[in-house]
DNA sequence: TTGGCCATACGAAAATAATCGTATATTCGG
DNA sequence: CCGAATATACGATTATTTTCGTATGGCCAA
């Protein structure tokens, strides 16, 4: 099995996912080194979560090298549409407007002219 | 501690809430009764966990009665932005433009001709 | 060769979340 | 008054997630 039915990665996994979408192939030290730049966490704690994520099939890896080499095995795009679509049920009753309200409207996170152009021409595309 | 700082509601909690934020004011048999419509869980899991949650100062109840009646003690759209915002973050790497155009391509959720001309008109905002 | 890094494997503790059984109190119909 | 129904309190179990210590072996410079 290398795709995963259900995908349901868990806060740290993301943490990981992230890093591994970003770089493609990494290592743990790799993946860790980034991780530990912004928490406090041990390296052998982000070595056991990856050899979880690889046995659930979140993660490959290429063991044929003394380290191993990793990358994502589920795709960026179809695990943000997963996650963001039960957040639209179980938080915005099931109505993506008022989340796409309450994205642009975030004040930390302002969207620049292009991408506020970009979601125009979607927004357009919609309309027709 | 009335407010609590640190939104941060489980899944679990996030349904109680969510059916909190629409009646206003229920009591946990309430509460319960459309939990178990859509899962299978006992009445005194519902209750612990609204008492927990009590105790977090995610809901508030009036005591003065035998049976408690409770309301939700954290905003709705506060939470909503709140937990949007870390997702935001935690996956699409702080870019809220990504997030709306897979949240407005979604679909399994797709917005009404009134909805797209509400983010039109917010966007319009936007731009200026 | 050998000592120090650096790698993975693995078990298990610690932290968090969810579930439910049981005790006990209140209410109310008959 | 009495028993069934219904309420909360609370302890304890189970499941899941996160964390890390320790074991073990490869690699390499001195």
């Amino acid at each position: 099995m290398s795709a995963p039915k259900m995908i349901k990665p868990t806060e740290s996994e993301l943490e990981i996912l992230q890093i591994l979408w970003a770089k493609g192939l990494a290592t743990v030290r790799e993946v860790h080194e980034e991780l530990a730049a912004t928490k406090d966490v041990g390296y052998t704690t982000t070595l056991k979560l990856m050899q979880i994520m690889n046995e659930k099939g979140i993660v490959k890896r290429d063991d044929s090298m003394r380290t191993h080499v990793y990358q994502a095995a589920v795709n960026k795009e179809k695990t943000q549409k997963h996650l963001l679509s039960k957040m639209i049920d179980s938080l915005f009753g099931g109505s993506p407007t008022q989340l796409v309200i309450q994205a642009l409207g975030d004040e930390s996170h302002k969207a620049s002219r292009e991408e506020l152009d970009k979601i125009q021409a979607l927004l357009d595309s919609l309309k027709k």
